[in-house]
This record gives structure tokens, sequence and C-alpha cells, in this order.
DNA sequence: ATTTATGCAAAGGATTTGCAGTATC
DNA sequence: GATACTGCAAATCCTTTGCATAAAT
């Protein structure tokens, strides 16, 4: 019912109640993390999978999910539903609450700080009432690149 | 690749560019048409389906499904990807670009107005050299009543 | 040795599509 | 009557699961 939620909402977690569970430090799961590691932008589980195939990786389609979801589990992933209604996961990199400039056209992603929003989120929760305001805040456009190459070609 | 987007993009659309297409006027359209009318928020095809079907209207899974994407393109609807994976669409009331409050427990949605974050959002797009940004914003939260009914069970 | 992780293949759930039949314009 | 719409069933796509096996502690 509730409509798109990342991994992080608004609220901080508490630093301990993620990461750090007792998993077995298997091949497959260092090579997703790995990938996951050198990844700056948001990738489906498919896209990992095919990744770690092309660098050499053998993890199966199954198993990519259950580690995908145990990263999400420990927050150490963020999480957003893609447009088409896959899952898209990226390596939670900062600690702090953040959001995302993608590239429709090729994928690239930048980080942006939003104290504005943070604060705009808050406020407008507040005034209908609304407390333990989350937000999804997911800003999407074409990179300067992608601008010029659209150009060229219409 | 790219992450969730709505219906709404940042861009308003033209005025014209939408509804009032050569659809026929079919007893299964009116159905599904008028149930969304009623319903103030967001529900999956599915949902459809069964709440038709629950006040005796009779159409196909499929055919619900075609509606709703028709409506979608015309942008008689707003739409967003669940949590799940699932879409979920909405009547859309106002003819202006808006987001949603919804509320984690209960459902309920209100339609916020955010003046602030169109221009945030250009602004911030344009200084990393993107350019047609377009935003998904959707803020969740607990609405007044479940703050009330949690806060008293726990 | 125990216990958890992996692979594979089958199962699920949401959404789409091909096609023949039907309703609308 | 032509054409778009519907229903049904089959087909896709993403994701999850059951189960026997392999690996980690």
């Amino acid at each position: 019912m509730a409509a798109q939620r990342p991994a992080h909402e608004g609220r901080e977690r508490s630093a301990d109640a993620r990461s750090s569970q007792e998993h077995r430090n298997t091949r497959q799961r260092r090579t997703v993390v790995e990938a996951l590691d050198t990844l700056e932008d948001f990738h489906s589980a498919q896209d990992f999978h095919r990744i770690v195939a092309d660098r050499g990786g053998r993890v199966s389609l199954a198993t990519v999910y259950r580690i995908l979801q145990s990263l999400e589990d420990t927050g150490d992933v963020d999480v957003v539903q893609g447009d088409d209604g896959q899952a898209l996961y990226r390596k939670c990199s900062a600690d702090d609450h953040h959001h995302h400039l993608l590239c429709r056209r090729c994928g690239a992603a930048e980080d942006i700080e939003a104290d504005v929003v943070e604060r705009w989120a808050e406020q407008v929760g507040a005034a209908s009432g609304y407390t333990q305001i989350a937000h999804t805040i997911e800003l999407t456009g074409l990179c300067a690149q992608c601008t010029r190459e659209v150009a060229g070609s219409s």
C-alpha cells in the first residue's frame, strides 16, 4: 500500500542495529560486495549477476538475490524501486542521509545533499499532522555528456 | 536502470497532451474509472480488479491493466512503485504537478504542493550540469490518527 | 560435526501479449 | 462494417523457495 521507500528513511538508524551479523565469509558474498563497492550507482540484482559474471565471478542469481537481501537487512545497501518495478541496489556509501541525481540515459549518479529538502519534508509532514516523516527523493535527468549527445543526434 | 519516476515528472506537461483521446466508452472503462474516482488513495491494478469485482463489475484483470495503462498515458492517474514492486494507481485529482504524503500504516494519502522542491530540483540539477530534470518525491509517515494509535499500544 | 550458504530448478506474483470474439463508433 | 476493446490463456520478467550439496566455523 505504501509507496516507494528507500532502505534509508528520513530517520537515522542506530549505528549498531546493522552490519556485523554472523555472516559467513563466502566467496560469493565477497564477490558481490566487491562489485557493490566498485559501482557508484544503482543496479538491479540481475545487473549484479551479469556484472559479476563478466568479471569472471561465478555466483548464482538466486544467491545474488539472497546476498543483496541480507545486505539490505543489515542496512549496508540503499534500495529503491525502479520504474519498471525492479529493485535497484547501491552500496550505502555515506552513513549520513543523502539523495541521488541519476542520468536517465547513461546511469551515472551523483550524490546530492539536501538540507533544504530535509527541512521541507519535516515541515510539510508536520503541517498535516504526520509524524515520523521519511522521504524518498530521486532526481533524474540527462547528464552534461548525454545532453550533448542527444542534442547532436536529434 | 533509472530510478523510480512517477507519472508526473518535474516538467509540466502541456495541458493538451493528455486526456480526451478517442477512447471508446466501454462498460469496463467506465467501471474502472468510476472505481478510480471513488478511491482516494493508491491501489494496485489487482486491487482495482478485486474492488470492481466486489461491486459487481466484471472486468478482466488484463483489461484493468490495459485501462490503467491507458489512463497513465493520458495523464489521468498518478502512478508510484510500491515497496514490493507493484505499481500503485490513484486518480490524478489536481491538474498541476504535485506530490504525496502517505501514511505508512493506514495508507491514507494527502496531496502536497511543493514549489520549494520544484525550484530546488531545477537548481541542484543545473548545478551538476544536468538537464531535463525530473524528480520523484514521496513522503511517508504516520498520520495523526495512526500516530495516536501506535503510541497507545507501545 | 554443526550450521549456514549455495545452486539448481521449480514455484510465485505481477504485468504483458496473442488471438478470436464482441462492442462501439 | 471497420476498428478498437475485451477475455482468456499463455508467456514474460523479476524474485523467492525447496531441497540436496558444499563450505565455513
